[in-house]
DNA sequence: GTCATTTTGTACCACTTCGCAAAAAATTAA
DNA sequence: TTAATTTTTTGCGAAGTGGTACAAAATGAC
């Protein structure tokens, strides 16, 4: 990854940093509400600039959103898997999963994705396969995780498996959405520590507690 | 609610009609994309007319939601608490709750409060106390559910009330996100009820099935 | 009919929106 | 130096934004 020495005029931004920067700017705001000026703003980079980088506005929300998903999901995904213990990393998942939503600041800003394009995914086609999308893949997450923990005896023989992996990702809807409403990272975490203990209990898991 | 005579030109519009087409509108394109053009065409009222009849778009916003809110979470709320069963009144209130996150055409639409002010909420703090206020509304509603459930024994003593409460309060939020993103009716409803059913077992409630 | 009253319709305001064309600047290669 | 290449900067344009002023229209009261 070192900086290649190019051919012409060097490039005054980092790409990274600018998409960090636009993400940021989309989920304090929304989308809609995210104007090319505020992005242009943000990122430092004159508005055709910022167009011919990245193109759209479309374009540069995804943009962004793919480089935190590698960057943010990607550690989420190994807390959930990496821990055998069911009840631990399910733990680990939602304590992420609470730190992502809050900002550095101590903001609760949600999900940049189920908190800021809830509102255009049914008038716009693109925006509402991205939502769907987005939602398709935790539900994947959690299906495979409660497969495996069916299949090491973690969780009761004959319990429902998409029902307890629906039961998790509505954790993951509620959170995103709290956390939009201002609820403060505390409240979050104990509000995600009752639910895994709630669903483990209903999964007829080894009691944890 | 006999209509007066008036006295002066008489309106060529229905208040009510004309929220309930103004909330439709802002539930398929999200709030801040929701142009007071657009809902002066969707109300076929003039754009002065609108803004004197109901004030500015927030105020519009606010005054739809409220009309949508005392007619069908008031029909919510007596199925939840006129159904002494709770089992039998979490699956009423749920059936109302998706019916009430879909279209009459069929199209999931999801919630005309959590799915259309989520992205502005963390921005606008206006929108942010609407979105708040909506979030703290359900989890009263519920917390009372158990509550009373509880004091009548149909959950386990000791159990984790205020837990319970947020549990389904995360399945109303899932169900507004899954019906955004397209899921149609008859899953809404399988994950409601599947839902419903864990969560109970979690409570240690007098198993239904 | 005439007046007071209320709503409607037309037109407009200042501002913002996304997107782009074209020129200027900064660099490497020759 | 000159040329080639890439990025930045300036500025524009057509459309849309929330909001409002003001005259025209439609009614009941007198």
């Amino acid at each position: 990854m070192t900086a290649k020495p190019a051919r012409g005029r060097p490039r005054a931004y980092d790409p990274e940093e600018a998409l960090a920067a636009a993400l940021d700017e989309f989920r304090r705001r929304g989308y809609t509400a995210t104007s090319l000026d505020h992005l242009s703003d943000a990122t430092k980079m004159a508005r055709p600039s910022l167009y011919a980088a990245f193109g759209n506005k479309l374009e540069i929300y995804r943009k962004a959103v793919r480089q935190y998903a590698e960057e943010s999901a990607e550690r989420r995904r190994r807390a959930l898997f990496e821990e055998p213990v069911l009840d631990k990393g399910l733990e680990a998942y939602f304590g992420e999963i609470v730190a992502a939503y809050v900002s550095k600041e101590g903001e609760p800003l949600g999900c940049p994705v189920l908190s800021v394009i809830s509102g255009e995914a049914a008038a716009d086609p693109e925006i509402g396969a991205e939502l769907s999308a987005a939602v398709g893949k935790t539900d994947a997450l959690f299906l495979k995780r409660m497969t495996m923990a069916a299949e090491a005896g973690e969780i009761a023989p004959g319990a429902d498996i998409r029902g307890l992996a629906a039961m998790l990702a509505a954790l993951q809807h509620s959170l995103a959405l709290r956390a939009r409403a201002g609820t403060p990272r505390p409240e979050l975490q104990a509000i995600a520590r009752a639910h895994v203990t709630l669903a483990l209990r209903a999964a007829g898991a080894a009691r944890p507690n």
